[in-house]
DNA sequence: CAATATACTGTATATAATTACAGTAATAAT
DNA sequence: ATTATTACTGTAATTATATACAGTATATTG
């Protein structure tokens, strides 16, 4: 998706105020008054360019057509079964999808991870359970993190974090740490765990 | 709130399912379109017979300016501390709401308890975890249910339901069993635990 | 029994809104 | 150097939409 600029930016995110403020997109003619455009037509021709770029589509002859693209949805993917080899995030991994909602959890969430095993039950983990996932918070020893060991996804707490060494340590008595030598094994941490949705209880 | 007739909750269903599949209400026409009306003044009436009843609110010339009251947006309470005395969901107690949406969750959550303690760490649920509670689903023994003893309320395990007695019982090793006698002390039980969000870990 | 609410048809009109056409001007890409 | 993109003004026409007015008919309420 090529990248807006700063005043159709501008305009996008006027439009997805407008949604929010009223439960409908705006005119062109509201968007030119909250601009200061002297024209309605300054507005359709931003929302054309917008709509080149892909992030919305315009309904031709509906008013207030504006429909934001579905990545302007921002849904938060829910991975289930990870398919060995390919990126994680990789659409046959995606089992559904969840809305971003203001007042639910971090903002950060890049995805959700549906727990396999009782190996963090200690911790309050349980299977089944959606683990939100982020990508970017940089893992630090004691969190709680999603790697990746030769194609395997695994939810741990980092315990040790070398070049020669890496330590995750299941949160079940029954089951001890796992010792990897990135040299030896393909290690990718995947991000850090920051929230925690259980379906069903 | 008043009650809707069966034409007027079509009407109001309608106007949702478009929001849902186009993001903006339909106009007049729309409405009597889908419903098979003659005349766009059907559903102009229809309209003001809901806003009426306020589940909707008309703004006045603009075009698609149906704007779903706040009841109909369907949020989730978020009970926080609740103040002794009065129901549960009595406004103060209401620490936030989180929209209902369609892939996140049961549909039967009435609302939103953060647990306070550590009581039932043991099956999962931390202190500041949010419980999904569920009024309608009558209590069964062995559930997970939000009780209310003499105006405190809490989450335990119903073990034992009975005009006589009630048991209680923490899923903690440190805590042992509750056993109430409802005719000494004053027993709610405000419904059952249907679902969990961790907002941090 | 009259008044009010429900559930429409049918017509009409003012205004809301999209959208085409004709320009201007600065900047970025080929 | 020319073309495309960005960022607008200004005008205007067509269509989309809200909404008023005049009816008809049945059911419900006070």
């Amino acid at each position: 998706m090529k990248t807006l600029t700063k005043r159709q930016e501008e305009i996008l995110n006027l439009i997805k105020s407008h949604i929010s403020d009223f439960g409908f997109p705006p005119t062109r003619a509201d968007i030119a008054r909250t601009l200061g455009f002297k024209s309605p037509n300054a507005a359709e021709q931003h929302l054309r360019a917008i709509e080149k770029k892909g992030f919305i589509s315009i309904l031709s002859g509906a008013s207030r057509g504006i429909v934001l693209s579905n990545a302007q949805n921002d849904e938060i993917p829910v991975i289930g079964l990870v398919a060995a080899g390919g990126p994680i995030l990789a659409e046959e991994n995606v089992e559904k999808t969840i809305p971003r909602s203001k007042n639910l959890l971090s903002s950060e969430i890049d995805f959700y991870l549906r727990v396999k095993g009782d190996s963090m039950v200690d911790v309050g983990i349980f299977e089944e359970d959606l683990i939100g996932v982020s990508k970017k918070t940089n893992p630090k020893t004691g969190s709680i993190v999603v790697a990746r060991i030769n194609n395997e996804v695994t939810v741990k707490t980092l315990i040790e974090l070398n070049q020669s060494k890496v330590v995750l340590r299941p949160e079940n008595q029954n089951y001890s740490d796992i010792e990897i030598n990135p040299s030896v094994d393909e290690l990718v941490i995947e991000g850090s765990c920051v929230a925690l949705i259980r379906e069903s209880i």
